[in-house]
RNA sequence: GUGACCGUAGUUCAAUGGUAGAGCCCCAGAUUGUGGUUCUGGUUGUUGCGGGUUCGAGUCCCGUCGGUCACCCCA
């Protein structure tokens, strides 16, 4: 039986075929992640991977549904799997914001999805460490935000030399659109030519730019410019204060697809762009009143860093860690007389919080030795009888191959020494 | 949804239209005996699936499923 097209499987270490994934790597990623959103004060949330299919068609239109997993379930309701978590932190927020000071922090991972043909950095399932700051409209909270795209990023190892942000912002463009004589009503259309722009051909540009009253020359001389707002400005000045100002840089290509963006836009990419984007990310201050129904108005800045890319990039790098079992004590058992014994140390190291792999049943030693050392373990440790009748342990280090002999009852605190 | 290329053992890959193979992995035995080496043997295939052409198809043709990449769209 084949997996869905566009799912993956994750296994442990070492990897089994080029075609699945790695649980550990998986794991990994979401620890750095965790642990640098905890710096950044920020509090985890979650919600249902399963929502009213209306929970995406309010934001995004009916459009969406052609690119979403959505069926009828067994209550009639329409439902859909999440393909993005913003509409449910919205509503989150718009439900309990009251209880929250503002300006208020958050991240989640979810695993979203969406019904798409896969391609390279794209599956039909990812997931996707989502962050955002709710309630504070100052330049300062997106140079918060955009600071933990950058420490989520050097968590895994990656460094200025591997990725940089690429900053925008939708009110830069809006003024230029403005001051290039553009009507209200073309401003969506010229947002998306000018999100095509580096894939498109310039002709077909130009035609698009021409269509909503703006010349293709002026749009390519703003973006050459690179003339920081100032907005951006102060975002660039709050990030360089902290000392990661390498890692941005003011480039207006990046305006973002999506409708409801406001201010501030970024996109996190790999230097030798060899991959999509890692991260995007932006300013969405009318969305919680648009999914809210009018409830409740809050000014918001998010990001969201998918897995798929951010693993193909960091192997590509070769910034993964080595992944092993993480034991510290093969216990060989080779006299089987003693396996009560060594059950009984095995026991005691474990509770003493030791990682301890051993053959639960007879095995040749030199069976038992080979998977101590494919297991990676630290020590390899045999419960024997002295000559006077006492339990000892002969523990090998199989790193330095050093061996050492201790009664049973000092295993432990032989142990806790390392 | 559209298009291009690709599907052979668990895996990496061979095989002019003419007997489906090798390395690795795995298993067993021997060797080694402060052990990681080496040797011997063994398991494994509806050649993705279904049709067609042919005396004969892994090979050619059609369909289908899956993979990769691009488009569409964008999280």
């Amino acid at each position: 039986m084949q997996r869905l097209p566009g799912f993956r499987d994750f296994y442990p270490e070492p990897l089994p075929t080029s075609d699945v994934w790695s649980a550990d790597a998986r794991t990994w990623i979401f620890s750095r992640w965790r642990e640098t959103a905890r710096r950044y004060g920020f509090r985890e949330y979650d919600g249902p991977p399963l929502e009213p299919l209306e929970l995406f068609t309010l934001k995004s239109g009916e459009e969406i549904v052609g690119q979403l997993y959505n069926f009828t379930d067994k209550g009639e309701r329409e439902v859909a799997m999440r393909p993005e978590m913003t509409p449910t932190l919205a509503r989150l927020v718009s439900d309990a914001q009251r209880h929250y000071k503002k300006p208020f922090k958050w991240f989640a991972i979810p695993q979203l999805f969406r019904y798409e043909k896969q391609q390279k950095g794209r599956l039909r399932e990812h997931f996707q460490f989502n962050a955002d700051i709710i309630g504070e409209s100052n330049p300062g909270i997106d140079a918060e935000l955009i600071a933990l795209v950058i420490d989520s990023l050097r968590a895994t190892g990656l460094t200025a030399d591997d990725f940089v942000i690429r900053l925008s912002s939708r009110n830069a463009w809006q003024q230029f659109f403005e001051q290039a004589g553009g009507k209200p009503e073309n401003a969506y259309a010229f947002y998306q030519a000018v999100d095509k722009l580096e894939r498109e051909q310039p002709d077909v540009s130009a035609k698009k730019f021409a269509d909503v009253g703006v010349q293709i020359d002026s749009v390519n001389q703003f973006i050459e410019s690179g003339q920081p707002t100032e907005e951006l400005q102060s975002v660039i000045e709050q990030l360089t204060a902290r000392g990661l100002g390498e890692f941005v840089k003011i480039d207006y290509h990046i305006i973002r697809g999506l409708a409801y963006y406001t201010g501030v836009v970024f996109e996190a990419f790999d230097r030798k762009g060899e991959f999509r984007a890692i991260a995007g990310g932006g300013r969405y201050d009318n969305l919680v009143k648009l999914i809210s129904g009018g409830k409740v108005d809050l000014p918001a800045i998010g990001f969201g860093m998918g897995d798929v890319v951010l693993t193909n990039l960091l192997q590509e790098r070769g910034k993964l860690p080595e992944f092993t079992a993480g034991i510290d004590v093969y216990m060989l058992i080779e006299d089987e007389s003693l396996r009560g014994e060594s059950l009984k140390v095995i026991q005691q190291l474990r509770e003493s919080g030791k990682a301890i792999e051993f053959s639960t049943g007879p095995l040749k030693s030199d069976k038992q030795f080979k998977r101590a050392l494919e297991l990676k373990s630290k020590f390899m440790v045999r419960v024997e009888k002295s000559a006077d009748g006492a339990l000892v342990c002969r523990c090998k280090n199989l790193q330095t191959r050093d061996e050492k002999t201790v009664p049973a009852t000092e295993l432990e605190t032989w142990a806790s020494g390392w």
